[in-house]
DNA sequence: CTCATGTCGATACACTGTATTTCTGCAATA
DNA sequence: TATTGCAGAAATACAGTGTATCGACATGAG
């Protein structure tokens, strides 16, 4: 009899938490998008009722937030920015990175006030850089003007993304790839102005389309910072 | 025996459509949100099995799509606008009363990209309001940031107004309103900054909120379009 | 009159979030 | 030590969901 021999004890199944119960969620989502997050489905991957979780959760938003914030820690910046632009561009790059990462943030960003500590703790990093740039009311517009781009732009990208990838793969051309309907459309010609766009316009990569477009509010909102 | 005593004919149910299934749901979801809208009730409230509209429709996404769609014919202005700067702003301001018209259009808005009819004449109008005054590419930028700050905003908003529905209604004290939770959060110190701004901000109503960062970026636009 | 076709309804399935009830193992008391 | 009480976990239950499938039926053709 060897120690090979002896069996394992039983693996006492750590200790549930909200902190296990995020992470098995965030992972389902991660792998399956939002609506492979079932409370059976997490309670499983924890070896555990589906009641159980309801120990430690109240509803099924309730779990939503929680992984919202728990995102929010990955967008919380390293280290303290050099200045205001620099702020707010970094916060609005790193929840666009957040949400690539983690498709389904883009399903929730928005949806509801987000509260949790990490996401007051982004805001407060960002307020922070602004202080004193001009009075409250003029900063705080600046960050939500911002904030609000950067959500719209981030929905609208993994939307599009999200299309391209069910629409045969990554035909990159705009017209052919939302299929033979938009063709058709066009081809009535009740969208002459569109029409122009589709086939006249450079397909530019989304990266550089949310850095451009950030670009510009981040001008507009220097004018009314100085 | 006079008319009145006459029975109504059976009222043979008017034939069955898309247009009538889409108004079904919309008045569904306008009374109790999007998950008020169930297959089911819709096809209750036409007097018709479930499976009945699976001859219209092939799945529950695509009644959104047309949902989303049927809202854009109240978007669509009217009247052709003065200048670019106009129909820029009319278009975002429609589609915020519009959402609020149809809360449940924040949760759908920049979802999915939105290539019905009407969304496309929207898009038609507003390209066409931008025709020529710069290259496409730049004008396409033009439309698409102003596009993404209001769907974002428009998020943000009926978030924050559900929130203040949900707790006590309309203590519109942001602090107060958000519970004990917030206020405990803001007295530990952490947020500094967030807590001067809670505590120093004026707050400001929603429309005047929207509307000042609607402006700031198309002064924003302005700058590179010219 | 018979038969085929195609539409409509009912039924069925796998799954959801959550309430309620049942069980189980440990603590403290008698 | 034996018994009881109780907290925490598990099982069951319920009302609903989106959608596939199948059986009946009405209508038109031969």
């Amino acid at each position: 009899m060897t120690v090979w021999d002896r069996p394992e004890p039983p693996t006492r199944p750590a200790p549930l938490d909200r902190e296990r119960i995020v992470a098995a969620a965030l992972a389902l989502a991660d792998e399956g998008g939002l609506d492979a997050v079932s409370l059976r489905k997490v309670a499983a991957r924890l070896d555990v009722g589906p009641m159980r979780l309801y120990g430690y959760i109240s509803t099924k938003e309730e779990l939503f937030d929680l992984m919202v914030d728990e995102v929010h820690a990955e967008i919380l910046p390293a280290e303290r920015p050099g200045d205001w632009r620099e702020a707010l561009r970094v916060r609005a790059h790193r929840t666009r990175q957040a949400a690539l990462r983690h498709e389904w943030l883009a399903d929730l960003l928005g949806g509801r006030p987000t509260l949790g500590p990490n996401a007051l703790a982004v805001t407060e990093a960002t307020l922070a850089a602004l202080d004193g740039l001009a009075d409250i009311d003029t900063v705080m517009r600046a960050v939500e003007t911002v904030g609000a781009y950067t959500i719209g732009a981030i929905r609208s990208e993994v939307a599009h993304l999200r299309a391209e990838r069910a629409t045969g793969l990554s035909e990159h051309d705009w017209q052919r790839a939302h299929g033979p309907y938009v063709s058709r459309m066009l081809a009535t010609g009740r969208f002459p102005a569109l029409a122009k766009a589709v086939h006249d316009g450079t397909d530019v990569d989304a990266e550089t389309s949310f850095t451009t477009g950030l670009d510009w509010i981040l001008d507009a909102v220097a004018a009314k910072l100085m």
